[in-house]
DNA sequence: GCCAAATGATACAGACCTGTCTATCTATAA
DNA sequence: TTATAGATAGACAGGTCTGTATCATTTGGC
């Protein structure tokens, strides 16, 4: 039983079927067989897109970050403010980690079973979390916030501490608070 | 090589062994065979004291527990002003993860590597957390703050994504800044 | 319709993993 | 001295995993 329609080329339906099964069960508990079976390829096929599995994740690591880009752009669009986007980020945020679906973020969990900084997955992992500082303090500098730079740490502690609630806690967690205590961190650097 | 002295008992030896392990590499990275060897014991020995890994896991991660307790017992020891102990909390946070040997948290990287909430590893991991959400609602209510239980909340968000920041980018992270972010949210209910 | 490229099905090698089994050794106490 | 309990070493079964090899089949471009 094939999750995913013929329609799609054999490359974007193992990309596809690779990101719900390593987003839902992790990297290491997913195997190539499981893999090729939902997708319903040959084996052959899938080593011939992707030369090793590492390749694959790395592959799956990018598209994630490419999703995750377009939803958050999605989520603050038509908003001119560059404060009023920092609070409809965290409120998107609050929004998506109430919501079943989400199981926390993939970089984590890939910085997580591949904690050696060196692996090419992690640092996938770590330019993706770099990105969100960089987007966050280019939003505090537009908003003449005080301290930039520490806001963007401090916003990207809140972020992620969300993600991991959403992991530990499932759909009813504590980050439902999280838009607040974004507000109340750039109020301290107004 | 036996890393952990003889004179500790076979079950101690096994369990510091795995303890290094485990934190350092994850659960499914680190077999039974390399906790062995590296305790230096006998395979016969480690499951006469654990009926299978998964035991053993859970039996690590309680002993992470009160090592954690017992860090912040240490920490704030000697502070009486409630408000003053949160902030000491995470002013301690923020030193920790600043040393090499921090990796994040321990708990965190059993809900990516279980991610079943029925699992019962994940549980002993959510039973920590919710343990720190008491642990910070009680000391908001002593200090009479205004919505402690929502400022728990938050104080979670923040201590999570510290953690996440060691594991994500080593030794020098963004959360350098987690201690003034938690004044921050802290004098903003008071 | 034809041909080349891509894909399918399947077996296989080699490594690793958990957990069991047996047989031997050692220390302690009666 | 001897009985008992615990530890050791190592083989082993049964399963899983990644990656390779082989060969039949299908698909898409012209």
């Amino acid at each position: 039983m094939a999750a995913t329609p013929k329609q799609l080329s054999a490359r974007e339906r193992i990309l596809e079927t690779a990101s719900q099964l390593f987003y839902r069960h992790g990297f290491q508990a997913v195997g190539i067989d499981t893999i090729i079976a939902e997708a319903g390829v040959a084996k052959m096929t899938l080593y011939r897109h992707f030369a090793a599995k590492d390749d694959l994740i790395v592959a799956y690591l990018e598209r994630s970050n490419q999703h995750f880009w377009s939803w958050l752009e999605g989520e603050i669009a038509g908003i001119d403010d560059p404060e009023a986007r920092l609070l409809a980020i965290f409120d998107a945020v609050g929004r998506l980690v109430r919501s079943p679906q989400c199981l926390g973020c993939t970089f984590q969990a890939t910085a997580v079973e591949f904690p050696n900084l060196e692996y090419r997955a992690h640092q996938v992992a770590l330019a993706h979390k770099q990105a969100l500082i960089s987007t966050f303090r280019d939003l505090a500098e537009r908003a003449n916030l005080r301290a930039p730079a520490v806001l963007a740490n401090q916003l990207l502690l809140l972020m992620d501490g969300a993600w991991v609630a959403a992991r530990m806690f499932g759909p009813t967690n504590p980050a439902t608070e999280v838009a607040a205590a974004a507000q109340a961190l750039i109020a301290a650097q107004r």
